[in-house]
DNA sequence: GTCTATACCAAGATAGAC
DNA sequence: GTCTATCTTGGTATAGAC
């Protein structure tokens, strides 16, 4: 390794801002608080970051391949039900895995996405045509209900998201502590049952 | 009216700051963004609200509100399909109609809650108490299939939220036009379909 | 190549004018 | 009672030391 030093200060940085930005935001978030967490003087991260914005767009790039890497469970080879359970269950996992990630998301699409609307236009839009013709073949196929794709995407989005995002919300309501495993799970066999149970056209088969 | 100014004055600060704390974030706000757009010089803000998070109070005040008043059209006299159809096609229109109070409600829930965790503790908890047992009440009656009530309304405020919360992700990939009217109305009905459709038992009726 | 003292600026709040 | 010139703080970024 070429220099140590910075590959490691650069990486207890990025976990720290990621921290950080998911508490705060991108204008709540500074710095200072962003230095002390990674145990750096604070006028030492514009050594390696010349920039907050700089530094925020590296951590989005982390919350965006990790999006990227769920986005691709989503399979048309398998049966609806079975590529949907997956696809929901992934979400979830996600956002019990990376709930920072997922706040960071929701607060820069908040915030009107200036700094990711490229990621909107580009891959977010393909993968959302694609994934629509998806469902629009198993609706054809009479194994979905008629629907609009988008409609069901969103639901997915919406509802796996809210775990990660209004997290504390849930955490108030659940008596102040959070989600245990065992209730997570629970949820997100739930969550699969109910979105798979509303969208399938109740066939002959039963 | 004992001061004609200072009611205008404070309608039109209020007004702007409900838009520039949904666009922006607590943080992200500045005063003298909201004087702008209020028509005033923005050191006359402190005189109508002393501080930022004073203005920022008042602004969460009417957002709770309009909040409760969806909140009240979860009924437990109807059956159970047409009360959660009530409820969610409430709070679609909600999302639609006051979109930036979804917005600066998801932000301070994004940010831990800092002020309004007494709502969180208080009013909102007794509500879910008070609805979960509606829920509960319909599934043991066998109206309904067995699921954790919180796990149904979660699902129902993230749905309709997303689109106010994310109306940006939705407008991009609508092509970068808003929903129409029509396109949402569609939508409305496609999530309390879904919705309803995956939580209500199959009953021999059908 | 790594780090820090310092500059500069923007934003909230106040003291005092009208 | 209404409004504004001014102060202060705290935050990002830089110039320059080690």
């Amino acid at each position: 390794m070429s220099s140590s030093i910075r590959a490691a200060h650069e990486d207890s940085i990025l976990l720290a801002a990621e921290a950080v930005f998911a508490e705060r935001g991108f204008d709540g978030a500074t710095m200072a608080e962003i230095a002390a967490r990674a145990g750096l003087p604070k006028a030492n991260l514009h050594y390696y970051f010349a920039t907050k914005a700089e530094l925020y767009r590296r951590v989005l790039a982390g919350v965006l391949n990790a999006w990227l890497s769920a986005a691709g469970t989503f399979e048309s080879s398998s049966d609806p039900a079975e590529a949907l359970g997956r696809y929901i269950a992934a979400k979830m996992d996600l956002a019990r895995q990376r709930p920072q990630g997922s706040r960071i998301f929701a607060s820069e699409i908040l915030r009107g996405a200036p700094e990711i609307q490229d990621f909107l236009d580009t891959t977010l839009r393909q993968w959302v045509e694609s994934r629509g013709s998806i469902v629009q073949k198993w609706i054809a196929a009479g194994a979905l209900k008629p629907i609009e794709p988008k409609t069901l995407l969103y639901m997915i989005w919406a509802t796996t998201q809210h775990y990660a995002d209004f997290a504390h919300q849930i955490t108030t309501l659940n008596g102040g502590d959070p989600l245990s495993d065992e209730d997570f799970n629970t949820a997100k066999r739930q969550v699969v049952e109910l979105i798979t149970a509303g969208v399938l056209r109740p066939g002959p088969k039963g």
